[in-house]
DNA sequence: CGCCGCGTTGAAGAAAATCAAAGCACGTGG
DNA sequence: CCACGTGCTTTGATTTTCTTCAACGCGGCG
């Protein structure tokens, strides 16, 4: 994390990337601040929406609070993510946002966005491309919890959180290593009850997909092409690339 | 339509709108294109995924196809609004984009994109603008779907529909006009089958909140308050406002 | 006319929710 | 060290919601 966790996760979408444009997506970095365990980054309604964030440490996810007491997690982040640009034109939080384990987050103002792209038209397509890849994010998750079983759902899931884990934190011969997700955010994001998810655990655990060790907090995928082949996983939704997005232009910069 | 359909629909995000941009605006819509009812502008998979589109007249939904050969319908497109900012970050559609009746969509190229990025400040946060308003519409189908009964996914989807075209396309006394929506396309946009779409659209028509006169093609909801409490609905989501995302700086333009 | 897409209806069955209770790991305080 | 509370998981019994299958009606259109 030391040269920086953006930059670490932008290169993966922009390998070659100028020194100059490094230091802008630094300057992004500069905020750390910590955050424990379940606190609340901030809530759904708070207005205005200040700040983005990009999510240096731990795991985090937003949510919606429902009139009846229920909720629905939206999405799952793992380091190198940014967040909250889902707010970027609205006078309030669409979606609250919490920690899953203890972490670190940086803060940047909206205002400050608006200075990036006037500064880098790279950075600009970048922005640009994150949003896109988290649209093709939330249509996967649409199209998984419309027209899916319960089984389905679960390994979806599952495996599309390896596979986003995968790209920005995981070291080269780890298992897989997923955040300490409970049973019922699982549910939470599937639009099922916790119940019901743990028995599709139950299954996947008597068939040797899954295991649960009682201590290492979460859950372990064993026969990760196994869940893949169940939830008819296609990574493509998780392939963004912004080079085929800035075309023959790629390389140019903005003038100043 | 006459002066120009995206910009209607953008002024109601920045109402004053310089003669410069206005004129970038329009040259986004120099290329009418018809397209026949049920015709397809592109497929998921398409390769690469050439441009973008804005709805001028005309409506439209994207969808994904399954393997089991049950499809979700992702989005339902009015008048005015731009398709296929989705896939800027892709080399090939994540989604499918399919006409709801006959139409005219203008088409202009990504690389495009990045011109006008280049050029102006305002329409560069404008399409972010749109970015951030379309993950929130998506949003919202995810909680929709994932924690809400058949008869609330109904109610809701129909109300939403009518919020959106009455942004861009209601003429002031006319009656809440819908998109000619079958009851299967209702289903797949709601993870339903159509069958019990049938069933909830019976409840209602029995309590009188909608109704659908065999040869106006459509839906026509004759309560919408009450439908708007059934569905608990909240147009927050469908409320952005260009001018609090680019903060104190709104009215600066960048220096060409 | 006859076909086709769409809406409607009924009966049966599957998937998942709900309700209720108990177990288990972990931390906290006595 | 042990008792206790808390949060998460597990399990069974029951009920609800929604799906599936199958059939029929109905209007438009070649």
């Amino acid at each position: 994390m030391e040269s920086g966790c953006i930059i670490k996760h932008f290169e993966s979408y922009a390998p070659p990337i100028s020194r100059s444009e490094a230091d802008l997506l630094a300057s992004l970095e500069k905020n750390p601040k910590e955050y424990g365990k379940n606190s609340n980054v901030w809530c759904q309604g708070d207005t205005p929406p200040g700040d983005f964030y990009s999510l240096k440490q731990g795991w985090a996810y937003s949510f919606r609070d429902l009139e009846d007491g229920t909720r629905q997690v939206l999405d799952v982040y793992v380091p190198g993510n940014v967040i909250g640009l889902r707010d970027y034109a609205f006078r309030s939080r669409v979606s609250g946002l919490r920690m899953l384990t203890d972490g670190v987050l940086c803060a940047f103002p909206r205002s400050r966005l608006t200075e990036v792209f006037a500064e880098s038209l790279l950075l600009c397509n970048i922005f640009f491309t994150i949003g896109s890849r988290d649209q093709a994010i939330l249509i996967e998750r649409l199209v998984n919890m419309g027209r899916r079983s319960a089984r389905e759902k679960v390994a979806h899931f599952l495996v599309e959180t390896v596979y986003r884990v995968d790209r920005t934190v995981t070291q080269p011969n780890q298992p897989l290593h997923l955040p300490p997700l409970t049973q019922s955010l699982i549910a939470d994001a599937l639009g099922l009850s916790a119940v019901h998810v743990n028995r599709v655990f139950q299954e996947l655990k008597d068939e040797g997909l899954v295991s649960s060790p009682p201590n290492s907090g979460g859950v372990q995928l064993l026969e990760l092409n196994r869940l893949k082949e169940i939830a008819r996983f296609d990574p493509t939704y998780l392939e963004e690339d912004i080079q085929a997005a800035m075309g023959e232009a790629g390389g140019q910069f903005r003038q100043l």
